[in-house]
Order: C-alpha cells, then structure tokens, then sequence
DNA sequence: ATAGGGTTAG
C-alpha cells in the first residue's frame, strides 16, 4: 500500500535495512518491495554499500526495475547500463522487458544482437529465446525470426516447448501460416499440454489473419481441449462480431461439461450484450456466484454492460455499486449504459463521481456522457462536454466524438451547426458522420442541406447497403421516386444487399426469429389470427397508421398492410401467445424500429395490460441511428406503462437465430435451479 | 525466470 499525501514522498514501504545488509538480504528486500520508489532507495543503498557489485544483486535490482507492476523501462536500462559486466539472467530480463513493452520491441533484437558480440561467458540460453522471438512476432521481423529459427536448430533447443510456442508465435504472426502449421505437425512434444498450448497459438495466428473457418476447423480438430482453447475461441468470435457462433460454441462447452472459469465468462458476456440474450446472461451471473468466481471490475464491467443493453438498467446499477474497485471501463460502462437507457441525469451524476474519484477519464468515457446528452436533448451540456474534454483533459476528439456531436445538434434540429461541425472536423468525415446527418435532415425534413450530406456519402461511400439505404428513405421522404428508384437501380447493378430487418425474442429460453412478412414459424397461424386481432383493436382505438414510414411507391391500402406484417410486430404477436400476462417481452431488433411500430406497439402494449399498470422501461435504442426512436419516444417514456412491457433493442447488424436449447441445461443440469421447460 | 485466454465505444 502506498500512500501519497502531496509534499513528501513515500518512505520506504519495507523494514529499513541493517547498516550493511547481506546480498541475499539486500536481494529479499528487492523482491518485497512492490514500488519502483522502493526499488531505487534499495539501488542507491547497494551502490553506497558496493553491493551492486554482486551480479546477484544487480540483477536483481535490474529484474525489480523492469517486471514489476509499476515497471520502468528507461530506469532498467540505466541499471543496466552501470553493470560492467552483466550476466546472462540479466541480459534476459531487459530482453524480455523490451519484447513485451508497447513502445521499444525492437530494442529487444537489438539487445540480442548486443549480446551474441559481448563475452564468450553470456551466450543466450533457453530462456533468452522466447522472448527475442516474441519481439519478432511483435514487429513482424520475419528474416530475423527465420534467422533465430536456425540458430536455434544449431543449439539443439527446437524441442523446447516455450521455444516451439514462441517460433509458432513467430511464423504466424508474420502471416506465414504453413511455415507454422509445419512446425507443429514435425516437432517432437514431450507432453499432451504442450501440443494444447501449440494448438491454441496456431489457432490465434489463425483469427489474427482473418481465417476464422481453418481456426474452427483446427479447434475442431484437436483431440486434446483446454478450458483456454475455448475461451480463446469464444472471445474472438466475440471479438470479431460473430457473437452468434461465440454463444453456440459456449453452449457447446456447457453440452460436453467443460468446465467454465472466469474468463471463458467475462469472454462470452460482450457476446451475450449484443445478441441481448438477457437470461443466458442471467444464467452467467448467476454461475459465477454459484462457483465462487469473484465479481470484480473487470467481470463487473461486462456483467453490467450486459445487463444494460440487455434492458435491465437497475440490475447494472445494482452490479456496479456492488463492485469491490472501480476502473475507468467500469465507469464507461455504467455511463453508457445509463445514456443508452435515456437516464442523462444520473449519467451525468456517474461521471461526476468518477471524477471525484480521481479517475481520469478516458475518451471512451467521453462518448458515453455525449450519447446521454444527445439522448435527452441537452445540447448544451453536450457543448461543454466536448470542449471540457479537450480543453481540460486534453482529449483530441475521434470521429466517435463528432458522431456524436452531429447527432446531438442534428436531432435537436440544428442542421446548420451541425453541417457546420461536419466541415470543421480535424478529421476525415466517415460514412457514419454523413449517415447522421442524412438521417437527421431527414427527421427535421431539411432539404437544402440533406441534399449536400446525401451528394457527400454518395460520393465516397456509395458501396455500403446502410448508406444507400438511407438515401433511398431520405429521397422518398420528400417523394422524389425517380431518385428512389434510381438508387435503388443502382444497388441492383452493383448487388448491394440491404440487411434485412429482423426480430428476435426470447421465449422459454430459446430464441425465435422474424423476418417481415414472415409465415415460416411452426406457430405462424396462430401468430396471424393475434396479428388480425391487434390490428383490429388499434382500428377499434381509432388508430391510424401511419403511412409516410413506408418507403416504397405503393397505394394506401397496400402500405396499411406492410406496416402490420413488420417483423417486430410478428415477434410481439407470437409473444402475446406464447407468454402469461405480466411478462415481459423483449424484443431485439437489428435496425431502426419504424415510426408506425413505435407508436402502435405503445397502444398495443395498453391492451395487453390486464392488471394494473406500473412504470416500465420503454425504448432502449443503443445505436447512434435509433438515438431518435428514444427522442421521438420522450413524452411517453415515463407515463408509458404496461404489463407486457415491450422494450426495444435495436442494432445495426444482422443476426440469425440461434438454434438452442434452454439455456444451461443439458448433463442433468438445470436453469437457475429450477426445472428447464422443455 | 521463460508458452496459450479477459471488460467499455458514434
């Protein structure tokens, strides 16, 4: 524990030593001391004693410097440096300090360059290999690895399992995927851990070079699975975006009752977050706690980002205050999650907790409070965000910023200053960018200057289906066909492919897909009488659709129709069959939820009702391009109210249902302790 | 003394 009380710096935080320590208690001290402050007041006290003298000692001294937490790499040199002659412990140490550095990689190949030249006595060993070899894999140093490979051929050390790892390491990462794959298939492995470890690095250089299907089918393949095997293959899924796969494949690892640790869970929740598989992720709260495996800020940080894009906001606040520590991503997280949810206050408040905490905040931080500000219209609390941010904290602003800064002037109407910011920016305009602006002029109906934001996307991003859908909406919003058909011709010739709109929702544990339109649900008859029947009471309320949402050059009656058949009305409908009243229904939604959908989803939701109503979470729109369903929905956030709460997810891609049963069942285990519905 | 897996984002 140190403690800084401004003026002085810490003393010594271990016992102070004798007046002319041992070199072994001198060496003891070292490896007690846990701050670089310590450190140097035992280096000045072994070069006052001529103690650093003792190789021991030195090396030691050096080792403190460079690999302990607080490590300090130019320090280490400078140890270094005062020895006349170092041994071969320490050459490795401040090799392998480089090679795992962020800013000097290759200083650990210059290093070993240095020391094959120094004295016959410090020739490289075992241990010196694998780290000069991770530096090349660091910096793609392909000729110098290969060079390194022979040398340690000549040594006779190919059979080293941290060396074989660290050469595989090597080839992968400079793209040479065969030279790898080789060099496992030929080696000599003293044990069945060690091919696991080999399997594990093959299948990471595969995902690094974006061949996803030969890392699956070598997973596949491997007779032998670690529980890192799998998280490794979950957690890059996940990282990739194939969220579906990285929850089917830790399913799979629940079927064949592997079993989970710590991170296999704090790997598949960014997964379980955006496919808004809210009761796995339950279930994954819930195994934690079963299995004594600490909830702290990092497995905090995902749990409550879970539960807030899974729509239960108070359960992430609850996590979140529970929470042992608190770090910067923490606080991101529960910032974002309050933004998303329309809570601008208390996302408001949460920041200015963290800052009374002494967290720096960080520039994702900055989205998070942006994205509040722009969800409840607070323009200019949103401004002084922004400047606060650069001002202040010296933050440049990434494009994530200006997003976020055109969709707050764009939604609060103010196009021109929003145009404006576009044309100012210190950074390139991406197609994000000029898709908020677009879709902002659409909302307000500015023509002048969503003709402009529409000339610009064409012209550099006129590839991406999201682009072109949204200018062929933003030209039939003002009923220009000709254009609309136009770009439509266009997508043709060029086959670019619209996502198709899709609702899921969760029923009894399994996930069921919806398409518009969509009649293949084994209960799809059912679903259309509850479909005639909604439409029936929204006729009976006197409601009147509301047409301009749809955007195709058809008659009123036909555009009446389309409207019903929307996928989130089909997953709500089959919802309402397949649930008792006062359930919540979740849908999730890839894109933008309509108009039309919005407001008579809220009717229907009052029919539902068949018990008093109570406050319910309406409209959670995560994504920068819903941001307005949640602006368009402020009136009724709160009054809203119903039993079958209908929440919205919506997000940008498109995902296919998964195929699975109830969650965590399977080898005679059951959900949450309860008996899995079948 | 040395290999393989981890949280936030328009």
């Amino acid at each position: 524990m140190q403690t800084h009380s401004g003026h002085s710096p810490p003393l010594l935080s271990v016992p102070f030593p004798p007046i002319t320590p041992s070199p072994s208690s001198l060496i003891s001290l070292l490896k007690l001391s846990s701050s670089l402050h310590g450190v140097r007041q035992l280096h000045a006290l072994a070069i006052k004693t001529g103690l650093f003298r003792d190789p021991l000692v030195a090396a030691e001294i050096l080792r403190s410097s460079v690999l302990s937490q607080r490590r300090d790499l130019r320090y280490g040199r400078s140890v270094f440096d005062q020895m006349p002659d170092p041994n071969c412990f320490s050459w490795n140490t401040l090799i392998r300090a480089y090679a795992e550095s962020e800013e000097a990689p290759s200083h650990a190949l210059a290093l070993f360059a240095q020391m094959l030249l120094s004295s016959t006595t410090t020739q490289p060993n075992q241990y010196t290999f694998p780290s000069v070899l991770k530096a090349c894999a660091c910096i793609q140093a392909a000729e110098a690895g290969t060079q390194i490979h022979g040398q340690v051929v000549k040594l006779g050390w190919s059979d080293d399992a941290f060396i074989l790892t660290n050469l595989v390491r090597m080839y992968s990462s400079c793209g040479f995927m065969q030279d790898a794959c080789k060099l496992v298939d030929s080696s000599l492995l003293p044990d069945a851990d060690a091919s696991v470890v080999l399997h594990n690095t093959l299948i990471d250089g595969f995902f690094r070079l974006g061949m996803v299907e030969q890392a699956r089918q070598l997973f596949d393949r491997m007779p032998n699975k670690s529980v890192i095997s799998w998280n490794g293959m979950i957690s890059k899924y996940a990282q990739i975006g194939l969220f579906k796969e990285a929850i089917a494949l830790f399913r799979k690892m629940q079927m064949e009752g592997m079993e989970h640790n710590f991170v296999t869970l704090v790997s598949v929740l960014p997964a379980i977050s955006h496919m808004c598989a809210l009761e796995l992720g339950e279930w994954v709260h819930a195994y934690a706690e079963k299995n004594d495996i600490e909830i702290d800020d990092v497995l905090g940080s995902a749990l409550v980002d879970m539960y807030s894009k899974c729509g239960n906001i108070n359960k992430a606040i609850q996590v979140f205050e529970q929470l042992p520590k608190h770090n910067p991503i923490t606080w991101s997280a529960m910032i974002s999650g309050l933004a998303m949810h329309g809570r601008a206050a208390e996302a408001r408040d949460c920041f200015q907790r963290m800052e009374k905490a002494g967290v720096i905040p960080t520039d994702i931080v900055f989205v998070g409070v942006l994205n509040a500000c722009s969800h409840a219209g607070l323009v200019e609390e949103g401004k002084s965000y922004f400047r606060r941010m650069v001002n202040v904290h010296g933050l440049r602003p990434k494009l994530e910023h200006y997003g976020c800064m055109v969709d707050l002037l764009g939604r609060a109407g103010l196009l021109e200053e929003a145009e404006e910011l576009v044309l100012s920016m210190s950074v390139n305009p991406d197609d994000v960018i000029y898709k908020a602006l677009l879709s902002s002029c659409k909302m307000h109906g500015n023509v002048e200057i969503g003709m402009r934001a529409a000339k610009r996307l064409m012209e550099h991003f006129s590839s991406d289906g999201d682009s072109m859908v949204l200018l062929s909406n933003f030209y039939a919003s003002l009923g220009d066909w000709g254009t609309v058909s136009q770009v439509r011709l266009m997508m043709k010739e060029l086959d670019i492919k619209k996502d198709p709109g899709c609702s899921w929702i969760t029923v009894n544990g399994r996930i069921h897909e919806f398409v518009v339109e969509d009649n293949t649900h084994p209960q799809s008859r059912k679903i259309h009488l509850m479909l005639a029947e909604m439409a029936d009471k929204l006729h009976e309320a006197g409601y009147v659709p509301d047409t301009t949402q749809v955007t195709l050059n058809i008659e009123k009656e036909e555009k009446e129709s389309t409207l019903l058949y929307h996928s989130e009305k089909i997953a709500i409908a089959f919802g309402l069959i397949s649930t008792n009243p006062g359930t919540t229904l979740h849908v999730v939604k890839n894109l933008r939820i309509c108009g039309d959908c919005h407001s008579s989803i809220k009717l229907i939701a009052k029919f539902a009702n068949q018990t008093p109503p109570t406050p319910a979470a309406v409209a959670l729109s995560p994504s920068a391009t819903c941001l307005c369903a949640a602006v368009e929905m402020k009136e009724t956030d709160t009054s809203y109210s119903a039993d079958h709460c209908v929440s919205f997810m919506i997000f940008f891609s498109f995902y296919r249902a998964i195929p699975l049963a109830p969650w965590g069942v399977g080898r005679g285990k059951t959900l949450l302790g309860l008996e899995a519905k079948a």
